[in-house]
DNA sequence: CATGAATGAGTCTTCATTCAT
DNA sequence: AATGAATGAAGACTCATTCAT
C-alpha cells in the first residue's frame, strides 16, 4: 500500500534510470561531445525537456552516470571487502575487474575516456574510486611482502602497474578488436593468464 | 641550388609542420571536439583559411597528426628493430615507451584518447602500429619460451598484458596526478620496477 | 449563512487575489518576459496548473493585474471626484499621485513600463484611465482659466505637462537612485515643491 | 588613397552601424526580450552568425546602441554647452529635447524603457547622461535664483521636475496617440507652452 | 479543483567551412 | 598562396501550456 509520496518517488527513480541508461548508451556510442541531448531523449523515448526536469544540463548527466555506475558500485565493493588480505585476492579482483571490464567494455570504456578530459570528473574519480582501491591493494601487497610471500617491491608502484595492466589490456583488446589473435579466447582464461603473470612476478622464489 | 620547385616544397612542408604542431597542441589541451579551427590558426599564427589550403577539414588534421607523430615514428622504429630478439629488449622497450609516454603524456594521451573515438583512426592505428608492435613482441616472447628462458605462457596474451600495463600505468599516473604516492618517483626507477615485475613474471625458475 | 455558491465564489476570489498578487510581484521584479509562470506559482505557493484554472495564459495575468490595480482604482477615484473643481485640487492630486507613485514605484512602474510595450494594454490604459483623468483635469484647468485665476494656457497641453511631470519625476527618481541629490528629501516636501512650481506656472499675476 | 587598414576599418564601421541600426529598429518594435537575433539579422540583411562576429551577444547590442545613440550624443552636446547659463537656455533645451524626443519617440522611447529594466544600463545612463545634464541645469537654475530672477526654489528638485516633465509628456503623448486632443498640435507650439509653464513657475514676480 | 511531470517549439549561440579580395 | 569576414546548420537549453492522476 504505497503512499502517494512513495509512488511518486518510485516513478522519479524510474525516470532517472531511464534517462541515465539512455545517456550512457549514447555517450558510449558517440562520445560526450558528439552525443546530442535530442539523441538521448530519443533513445530514452521521452521529450528533450523532460531530461532537463531531472538534470540541469548535459554534463550533469555524465556526472550522474559516473556516480551511479562507477563510484557507487566501487564504494559498495570497497565496503564489502575492507579487510580482505588473502593471497587469492589479487586473482579474484583481477578476474572480477577484467570480467566486468570486458563485459561492459563498449559501455564504460568510452565513459572512462570521457572522464579523462573533464578535470573535475577526473579528480572525483581519482578520489572516490582510484585512491581507495589503490590503497586497499597497496596494503594487501605490503602485508604479503611482510609475510615473506612476495618479493621486496614498491607496493605503490606495483599496485598501479597491476591496475594499469587491467585497464590497458582492455583498451588494447578494444582497439585491436577481432583482428587480435586473443579475440576469441575465453574471458576466464585471459584473467588466469594475467593473474598468473602478476603473481609470478611478485612471488618470492 | 634549390630549384623553384624545391623551394616551394620546402615552404609547404614548413607550413604543414606549423599547422600540425599547432593542431597537436590545441587538440591535446581541449580535445578534438572542443578545439576550434580558429584556435588552431591562432596557435599557428596564421589565418583560418590557410589551414584549409593545406588540409581539407578539421578531422584530416587529426589523421595527419596521427600519421606524422605516431604511425611514422613507429614504422621507423619497427624497421630498425626488425630482428631484435635479445632478452633485455623488453626492459629496453618498456623504459623507452614509459619515458616517452610520461614525457609526452599531456601531449599524446589526449590524442590517443581521441583516436579511441574515431573508428577509422582506431583501425588505422591498430593496423599500422599495434599489430606490428605486438607481432614483434609476440615473436620475441615465443623465442624466449622456446629457448626455455620463459615459462610456457600464451605469447599473444602476455604481450598485450605488458603493452597494456605500460599504457594503463600512464593513464593512472595522469588521473591520480600529484595525489599519487608514486608521483615524485624517478622515471627510471618506475621503469625498472615495471620491467622487473614483468620479467620475474615471465622467467622460468 | 453563506450558500454553497457564495462560499465557492469567495474561495475563487481569494485564489484570484493570491495569483494576481504573486504575478504583480514577479512581473515587477523581473519584467513580463523574464518572469516565468513557475516563478509566479512558487511565489503564490500553488501549483502551475492551478494558475491555468483561473487564467487562460500568462498575458491574461498582466491584463487582469492592470484591471485590478490600475483601472479599477482609477475608475473608483474618478467616480468619487467627478465634479471636483476646487483650486487646491491640483496640489492634492499631485501629492496623492506622487505619494502613491514613490511608494509603489518598484511595484507599479515596471508594470507601467510593461504596458508600454503591449499595444492593446496601452490602448486600454489610455481609454480607461488616462483619458478620463486628463479630461477631468482639463475641465478643472479650463474652469480656473474662465474664472480668471489661471493664465490663458492650453488646458489640454498643460494637463499633460503636469501629468507627465509626475510620471517623469518618478522615473528620474528611480533611475538616479541614491546617487541623486534629492534622494533623501521627504516625499511631502517633494510634492509641495512640484505643486508650487505648477501652481506658480499657472496662476495669473 | 585609403590603405588596406583604413578600408577594412571603414567596412567594419559600416557593418557595425548596419547591425546597430537594425537592432535599434527591432528592439523598438518588439522590445528587447521579444526581439530575436534572427529578426535583427533579417532586418540588417545579413546572416545570424555575422552579428556574433561583431558583438558577443544580444545584450551587448543593447549596450552598444545605448552608447552610440544616447550616451555619445549627450557627451558631445554637454561638451559643446558646458558654460551656458543664459535664461533662454531652458526653453532652448526643452524645445531641443522635445523635438528630439517626439521625433525619435517610436525609436528611442522603447529603448529608454528597456534600459529601465537592466540595472547596469540604468546605472550607466544615470552616470553618463542624467547626472551631467542635471548638474548642468541645476547650476543654471541656481545662478538665476542668485541673480534674483527666479524664486527661491530647490534647484535639484526643480531640475528633475522639468526634466521629468519632458520625458513624461512624451510618454503620455505616445500612450494617448491620436486619441489625444493635443495630437495635431505643432511641436514648436507644444514646446513653447511647456517652456512658458516652467518659466512662469520659476520666475519671481 | 489542485497538482506538477511531460512536452516541444522557440531561443541564443557556436563554429566548420567557403570564397572574394 | 594568404586572408578573415560571412555564412547558416546544428546544438544546448527554456518555459508556456497541457493533461492524467
Amino acid at each position: 500500500m504505497a503512499s502517494r509520496e512513495e509512488r511518486k518517488k518510485r516513478i522519479t527513480q524510474r525516470r532517472e534510470k531511464q534517462i541515465l541508461d539512455a545517456a550512457l548508451l549514447v555517450f558510449s556510442r558517440k562520445g560526450f561531445d558528439k552525443a546530442t541531448v535530442p539523441d538521448i531523449a530519443r533513445q530514452a523515448g521521452i521529450a528533450v525537456g523532460t531530461i532537463y526536469n531531472y538534470y540541469p544540463g548535459k554534463r550533469d548527466l555524465l556526472i550522474a552516470i559516473t556516480n551511479k555506475y562507477i563510484i557507487a558500485p566501487f564504494a559498495e565493493f570497497a565496503a564489502n571487502n575492507a579487510g580482505y588480505t588473502d593471497a587469492g585476492f589479487i586473482a579474484a579482483i583481477m578476474e572480477n575487474r577484467l570480467s566486468f571490464g570486458l563485459e561492459g567494455l563498449e559501455k564504460f570504456l568510452p565513459l572512462f575516456i570521457e572522464m579523462q578530459r573533464d578535470p573535475e570528473l577526473r579528480r572525483r574519480y581519482s578520489e572516490k574510486v582510484l585512491s581507495p582501491v589503490m590503497t586497499m591493494m597497496e596494503k594487501l601487497v605490503a602485508s604479503r611482502i611482510e609475510a615473506g610471500a612476495f618479493r621486496d617491491v614498491n607496493p605503490a608502484v606495483v599496485t598501479r602497474a597491476i591496475g594499469g595492466m587491467v585497464i590497458g589490456f582492455m583498451l588494447l583488446y578494444r582497439v585491436e578488436g577481432d583482428r587480435s589473435p586473443i579475440h576469441g579466447i575465453d574471458r576466464k582464461n585471459l584473467a588466469d593468464e594475467l593473474a598468473s603473470l602478476v603473481f609470478q612476478g611478485l612471488v618470492r622464489k
